[in-house]
RNA sequence: GGCUGCGUAGCAAAACGGUUAUGCAGUGGCCUGCAAAGCCAUCUACGGCGGUUCGACUCCGCCCGCAGCCUCCA
């Protein structure tokens, strides 16, 4: 039975779908002004993980993850670098889904844009102004009137009354309230502007998520997530528009990611501390930063440092060298191990005791080895379960002879044959010749391994 | 100041009111010509102080430390 931490409730609850066999799941994607870095690779792994999950259990799950292509960041950085915000946006996008494939994201089902959801968004605030949930203030944007949305605060566990407390919002003149939000944003000189009730001009942030979520979705669906940062006011803003429109209950369960951390400090484009996707690629391979991201609970923070993602690597090696040779074309699977699999993805998405259970399993295979019947089952068996992880699916050969950056065809034909000089050698128990040629590669990171049988492997470190 | 959450062995990271997490690293052994890989064994834990309990890392309280949100942020 599959339970998920709600963070409107706060605890872990059975998860139960609206509608049968149904799940529909909605994620707050990126702003696309610059490429990914680590924060975004975990939310993108994370609710991919999660979906692939949901499917597995046989949900027919619509996975919907939006894309923000419209707000002052981009305009900002279009006017930056000269160039034309739709030309930007375009660059990023393509951006984005290169970093997903390497990740092995699989693309979510429907990815709506901003910019594409336009009329959306002015019937959503049009219906929220008619309920008197929204105003047109005197500078002429839209604002949402906080206070007269009942539960305001429900998800972040705040309320009014603090919030104003601890004010540190801007007071703008032209806010009832200072809490109060922009839904629509009068267009400035050189500013993209669609037309509107209110005049030319452009949504904001929050209500975008409203529109494409509730248009892919329906009014009321089953998952939101997305970042812990989010929380509030995002997703605070998102239940106060969708609700209030819709007279419905927006999403019954609320998903939301940890960090990633650099020093204990949190990743993010204003401290300055992040890595992007396509930077830590040159050094490491991206299934190891993949691994790296589910090694740890998709709550917990991330702490991202060299040596997490060396010992991401040393670990995914170790399951790539137990299926090594391994015949992975049964269909019968180890009931132990799948149900102690399942049973940890039933809790919460517990991808750290997951792979545990993958650790176990690789133990139990290498001592098989010799077993030829049972080998197959639980090779089998591992790669399945890791599928669901989006691990495990490279031949196990070439994902250890790989690096991070390309080495040339001819490397690996060198060491080949470097490699049969020393069998030779070893087989006219010319040691030294032997152990020279192994000392050798050794120092070019490639490391030498004697096989029962008596023939060699090879693997780059 | 208000609101979340966290503090586990050398490092990383889980579960659980009483029993082995797991990975990397270390130590001893088996295997090997020697290695590597693998297997077996093994050493390092639950921030501090109290309380509940027959029994607490696990529940409760307080304290200390850390992170996040309260402004754009995944």
């Amino acid at each position: 039975m599959l339970k998920i931490y709600n963070t409107l409730t706060r605890k872990k609850e059975t998860f139960t779908p609206r509608v049968a066999g149904k799940v529909g799941m909605y994620v707050c994607g990126m702003t696309v002004y610059d490429y990914c870095h680590v924060g975004h690779a975990r939310v993108m792994v994370v609710f991919d993980t999660v979906a692939r999950y949901f499917r597995y259990l046989g949900y027919d799950l619509t996975y919907v993850r939006n894309v923000t292509d419209i707000d002052d960041k981009i305009i900002q950085r279009a006017n930056e670098n000269g160039e034309d915000i739709g030309q930007l946006t375009e660059r990023f996008i393509n951006a984005m889904h290169e970093d997903e494939r390497a990740l092995s994201v699989l693309p979510p089902d429907h990815e709506p844009k901003a910019t594409q959801s336009i009329p959306d968004i002015i019937h959503m605030i049009e219906v929220l102004i008619a309920k008197g949930l929204a105003y047109v203030g005197n500078n002429g944007d839209v604002f949402y009137a906080v206070t007269k949305f009942e539960n305001y605060g429900k998800l972040s566990g705040k309320n009014i009354d603090d919030l104003q407390a601890g004010e540190r919002v801007d007071v703008d003149k032209a806010k009832q309230n200072p809490l109060d939000f922009v839904l629509w944003k009068m267009a400035k000189i050189n500013e993209p502007a669609w037309e509107s009730p209110w005049g030319l001009g452009r949504p904001g942030w929050h209500i975008e998520c409203s529109a494409m979520s509730t248009c892919c979705l329906g009014n009321h669906f089953d998952i939101h997530g997305g970042g812990m940062d989010l929380q509030f006011p995002h997703h605070e803003n998102e239940i106060a528009q969708s609700e209030g429109a819709t007279g419905e209950t927006f999403v019954n369960v609320w998903m939301h990611n940890g960090f990633v951390r650099i020093n204990e400090e949190k990743m993010s484009k204003s401290l300055g501390n992040f890595f992007t996707v396509r930077e830590v690629l040159k050094q490491y391979k991206p299934e190891i930063i993949r691994f790296f991201i589910l090694s740890s609970h998709y709550r917990s923070p991330l702490n991202y440092s060299d040596e997490q993602l060396n010992e991401a690597g040393s670990a995914l090696t170790r399951l790539y060298t137990a299926l090594r040779d391994c015949d992975v074309s049964s269909l019968a699977f180890e009931a132990d191990y799948k149900a102690r699999f399942d049973q940890a993805m039933d809790d919460d998405f517990n991808t750290p005791v997951a792979l545990a259970v993958l650790f176990d399993l690789a133990r139990e295979l290498n001592k098989a080895k010799d077993q030829p019947e049972k080998a197959v089952v639980l090779a089998s068996t591992l790669k399945h379960l890791a599928s669901l992880l989006g691990l495990l699916q490279e031949d196990p050969l070439s994902f250890l002879k790989s690096t991070a950056t390309e080495v040339d065809a001819d490397a690996d034909a060198v060491i080949d044959q470097l490699v049969q000089e020393r069998l030779a050698a070893k087989q006219a128990k010319n040691w030294a010749l032997a152990d020279s040629i192994r000392d050798n590669l050794k120092e070019q990171g490639v490391i030498v391994e004697d096989a029962p049988n008596g023939n060699s492997t090879w693997r780059r470190d």
